[in-house]
DNA sequence: CAAAATGATACAAATGTAGTATCATTTATA
DNA sequence: TATAAATGATACTACATTTGTATCATTTTG
């Protein structure tokens, strides 16, 4: 059962890494060696990021990417959003007629709860709270 | 984000179909047709069940699956277990130095606790609660 | 103009999920 | 005792997703 899939794990950790030296510019390459992510991978990734205006990109000769967002705007559902797709675990579950009463599922009612309880965990997951103490 | 992959899904059907005459004996074959499962897939779920007990099987002709656990006993996160693994959303996520402090990171921890908030809901769902009203 | 960066995009490999097919074995019963 | 109807075991195929590679275009600096 997998939650988050390496784009999400290797988005992250080049957030936190960039975080920590907040206003520098990084190329991919950089990053790549320093985290030893695939360097075409993580282009692509940032890319993505990119476009989301998570981060800001510069192109050019010493060009590179920059944080743009405050590091407790950036949420880890938001990536896993980006990569991964919505959260909603029930539509793609169970289908129709399992229960006896559909309106009364418990099952639907279940997972739907499970889907809520994950959602607001990974709201409150930000690069901010992952970097503190 | 994909929680319950089709054979969890057609196996927790078919349990819940053969569940309402509970010590009847079904052929795959009937179980096929009502429940519209493409019949080879749902032979293969079932010898997964039967080898884990959850169903008894009979050979030869007018053989087929009856319930062996009481209700209460098949728990959904048990089916989810025999085909698609062990809960596991921690390990396979974010591996190594991805917190400054991995005694005290703070993505495992978070992780960890909605995996174990996943696992004991899991766990409470069983053909029984999803039989009654 | 060349070097070094990103932008866009096509391609490929690996893995996981979903489903099919076939032959062997067992059992009831005509 | 032969046959039909069921499961047992297992190999195979198809498709989707994930993970990663490669290439050419564009931008910018020096």
């Amino acid at each position: 059962m997998k939650l988050i899939t390496k784009n999400t794990d290797y988005a992250i950790r080049a957030l936190l890494f960039m975080a920590k030296k907040k206003d520098k510019m990084w190329t991919v390459l950089k990053l790549a060696k320093d985290l030893k992510i695939p360097k075409a991978f993580l282009r692509k990734i940032f890319q993505m990021l990119n476009k989301e205006k998570i981060i800001a990109s510069y192109k050019g000769k010493n060009g590179g990417f920059k944080l743009t967002l405050q590091e407790d705007k950036i949420l880890f559902i938001d990536l896993i959003k980006i990569f991964q797709g919505p959260i909603n675990i029930v539509d793609c579950a169970v289908r129709t007629k399992l229960c006896p009463d559909m309106k009364k599922c418990i099952l639907k009612g279940k997972l739907k709860k499970i889907e809520n309880y994950i959602a607001s965990e990974l709201k409150s997951i930000t690069i901010k709270s992952l970097l503190e103490k």
